[in-house]
DNA sequence: TTACAATGATACAATTAGTACAATAAATAG
DNA sequence: CTATTTATTGTACTAATTGTATCATTGTAA
């Protein structure tokens, strides 16, 4: 399918920031399905000439619906919508897609030969790498 | 065997750049036994209609494995699996592939909408009951 | 007025694509 | 069999496209 261009319609008398309006819209086509995940946005640039804004602004946009890992922005590629984190799953279907994973990651891990030992210690610095980061987007 | 055509796949969503997953995953498959020392990897042109993506970022992605004494390319004649790794390359190689198979996880454990915590905890407990069952073998 | 939030301007960095080239191998003419 | 030409392969350099970072400007409310 040819790309749908994403239409967006701006109120200036809502007096909600334009950043938000953006936010809000994607989402919005994001649940309604008229966008999907996997689908590429428009670039800042471009969404930007569209609404007749400047792109910081529709950065600024992207940039929180990033924050929210709603959609993926990657510098010199572009932006994409990312999976949809299970809403309403239940507790279980949560848990068990979690066990399942961990069981997957842990077998690869001990196929190639690695230990017991070695597992628990990636996983532990690689999770406090990750925090790190995380961190620092807030700071 | 005739050669298996290299088979990549590419994630859009990752956020990783083409050429990072052409490495992440020409290194794992080497690990993985997929591919082994002495074969021949596609051109960087034949890659890159492949994938559909400029042999440019195939040759950057070559490269990189090259500097890292994991392939060996030839102007003129092709890339070619390094024969005999040096030491510190499979020892490098095989720490890599744990922190990529990790990243992977903890990528779509987050993705899923999962904590840090809860990762942390469920991986503890996954090995724990591992180690038990390796226990129990012995007996 | 002053403070703050929203938006705009500018410069920058990362990724990928385009073009021309050099090295090697394969094909072919003699 | 050797020399020459042609095709194939990786390399180098540059350009284009994308998001990012920083600061300036504007408008509005306290």
């Amino acid at each position: 399918m040819a790309e749908n261009k994403l239409t967006l319609n701006l109120d200036i008398r809502s007096g909600l920031p334009i950043y938000t309006q953006i936010v809000n819209q994607i989402q919005s086509q994001l649940v309604n399905g008229i966008i999907k995940p996997g689908d590429q946005l428009p670039t800042v640039r471009a969404l930007a000439q569209d609404l007749r804004v400047n792109f910081n602004t529709v950065a600024r946009a992207y940039r929180m619906l990033d924050e929210a890992r709603i959609i993926s922005t990657q510098q010199g590629r572009g932006t994409y919508i990312t999976e949809i984190p299970p809403p309403e799953v239940s507790k279980r279907l949560r848990r068990e897609s979690l066990e399942a994973l961990t069981q997957r990651f842990i077998n690869e891990a001990f196929r190639l030969g690695f230990s017991e030992r070695e597992v628990s210690r990636i996983v532990r610095d690689s999770l406090k790498l990750k925090k790190e980061a995380a961190v620092n987007d807030n700071e």
